[in-house]
DNA sequence: GCAATTTTGATTTACGTACCTCAAGAATTG
DNA sequence: CAATTCTTGAGGTACGTAAATCAAAATTGC
């Protein structure tokens, strides 16, 4: 049987009021006495019931995410899982609230945090556009005492306190490892289509991957990063007058969204054999893997990243450090074979 | 505020006893009131507080695990992973106990299964080997009322209640993608390594890899599998043996453990650049990615898997069907470039 | 319509923790 | 030394649910 306060309490020769006082910090203890309940607590072992403890509390964790809207699949996604963990809310303790913005508008995302009421709300994740205002709105919102979580997207200028997504770094140069495999040897040049060089996640994909490929796969030559606003219109029309401007393209990376126009742009032309590899497992690029027109796509899990977030908030909010180990989130090759 | 049973004994008009009655599904309820307290929940959406539940009912949830020992890497972090799960058994309400067998000792596993006693054990999950006895051993332990799940590798003919282990045939399709895709369409012959033909998941992995590359990757050819028993000495001599008997080998699979013998035997000769597919991240296989010996690791999660067998076990026991979509396991691909 | 039986209500205790009040004891100050 | 402050103890209530008891009410069978 686990110890309880009462247990502690007989242990160090205190009351249970002075067991409580210094289990939950509270004043009025002596030193000798604190240092004796704590001896005890570590002689047995006590760890604090937290079910019991947030039943005793009624403790409630209100969080804030703050998505950017529009047709982007993996954004949907996202908001799917956050709507998924509000599902949970009753078991979790949370009370979730979802701002959707424009995409790539940072005053929109500026103005939310500013509106937030740090008495309403603990704790805040948003997926950040990468500019000096959005991270001043967020440090304005940690001064306030509101926790702040980045998701997908960091925001390394910032006070926030954690980053809930991948290392886009070591992304771009597993996009790189796989390529220049799949490439078998044979010289040629790669064409890298990103979204926008001023999301930092866009931007840390392409310099890992031009890192290994011109470390590893000499024979390999970087055509772009074209930049395509993560429209698939543009992406569409980018690859496909790349294609035909350069016959010695024999790879694709595409390191953001708008994978629909590089499906279409792929299937409209059947003559050449290319190794592409993609980013964010969704609809369409999952049945562009099975079709075959990609060889691998790379994924970031959007539900771990939640619930990580989620942990690290409700952690935080009770004074916790989050084990940032625990909570690293893994970078995902799908071939069509281990598609889940 | 959620709802309480308080809150659905005033809206059914019927008293907190009853309410109680029909939660708990305790005799002595009209059908009629049943509805009336069912229509309640339903209407204002209550869900059980199941910490407060768990904290009145006292619950513990007593499991065992059984493990093949030896020196076995991945089964070394299987355990490790059961430890860290018995540190969480205060927050969890479980309380599990290791039982460690000789590994491919169909015996010592039925003495183990048939040794417990339910009364004092409500779920059990092993690594199963496959065989008529160990089947039939899980059978009269789900007879007596335990819920069995395996561990890593399945037992097919059994009544074991879920299997926690990833997809083995979908392993094999994917390093046969991986492999095909890394020889770049040069044919030549890919050299098959495995532990036993007696453990399913080995089986599987031999059988989804020669579909895929049979199906294709036409160039390339098939030698082996080579059964090592998953000792590292045999696979070392194996593929030595393999390596200087054959010129046209051009790619290893190696589909079991034993992956100290594949690391000497490549290290020993540095003539060939081969594609090399090993399973399971550990201490060995990690190094040998980083230095460029295997181009990349299959693995899976085995700290997901021992959670997820908790889970599994746990909710049976309290007679909820897990959701098989959700526990499933992902086959995970690691270049060394995003290893965890 | 009465007794027997079933169903329901009212009430209590418990789980482990949080948090509150009140009083008594100990230590410190002048 | 008394007056004051600090520290501790004792006890209670609450959180939401489980589980029990006993009495009252409703239903059933004859």
């Amino acid at each position: 049987m686990r110890p309880t306060v009462h247990d502690i309490a007989a242990e160090a020769g205190v009351s249970l009021a002075t067991v409580d006082r210094v289990l939950n910090a509270r004043p009025g203890v002596r030193q000798k006495t604190v240092d004796k309940v704590e001896a005890a607590v570590h002689r047995l072992g006590y760890v604090r019931d937290v079910s019991a403890a947030n039943l005793a509390k009624r403790r409630v964790y209100p969080l804030v995410f703050i998505v950017p809207g529009g047709p982007n699949s993996f954004m949907r996604g996202l908001e799917a899982e956050i709507r998924a963990a509000m599902q949970r809310s009753p078991v979790e303790r949370t009370s979730i609230r979802i701002e959707t913005v424009p995409p790539f508008d940072a005053k929109a995302i500026v103005r939310v945090l500013d509106s937030l009421d740090p008495a309403e709300v603990t704790g805040v994740a948003l997926v950040a556009t990468d500019t000096p205002e959005v991270a001043a709105a967020v440090d304005r919102l940690v001064g306030k005492g509101v926790h702040v979580a980045t998701l997908v997207s960091d925001l390394p200028g910032s006070q926030r306190l954690h980053f809930c997504g991948i290392d886009n770094l070591a992304a771009g140069r597993t996009a790189a490892g796989l390529i220049g495999r799949f490439c078998g040897g044979r010289a040629g040049k790669v064409l890298v289509v990103a979204g926008s060089m001023k999301l930092s996640d866009h931007m840390d994909r392409a310099s890992g991957f031009a890192e290994v490929l011109n470390a590893e796969f000499p024979g390999l030559e970087i055509v772009g990063p074209v930049e395509t606003n993560d429209e698939a219109d543009r992406v569409s029309e980018a690859v496909t007058t790349a294609l035909k401007a350069d016959n010695g393209i024999i790879a694709i990376y595409s390191l953001g969204a708008g994978t629909r126009g590089l499906i279409e742009a792929l299937s409209g032309q059947e003559q050449r054999k290319l190794a592409v590899v993609a980013h964010e497992v969704t609809e369409h690029s999952r049945q562009a893997l099975t079709d075959g027109l990609f060889d691998a796509v790379i994924n970031q899990d959007c539900g771990h990243e939640v619930r990580s977030a989620i942990r690290v908030l409700k952690a935080r909010a009770d004074g916790l450090v989050p084990l940032s180990a625990q909570e690293r989130i893994r970078i995902d090759i799908f071939l069509k074979d281990n598609l889940p």
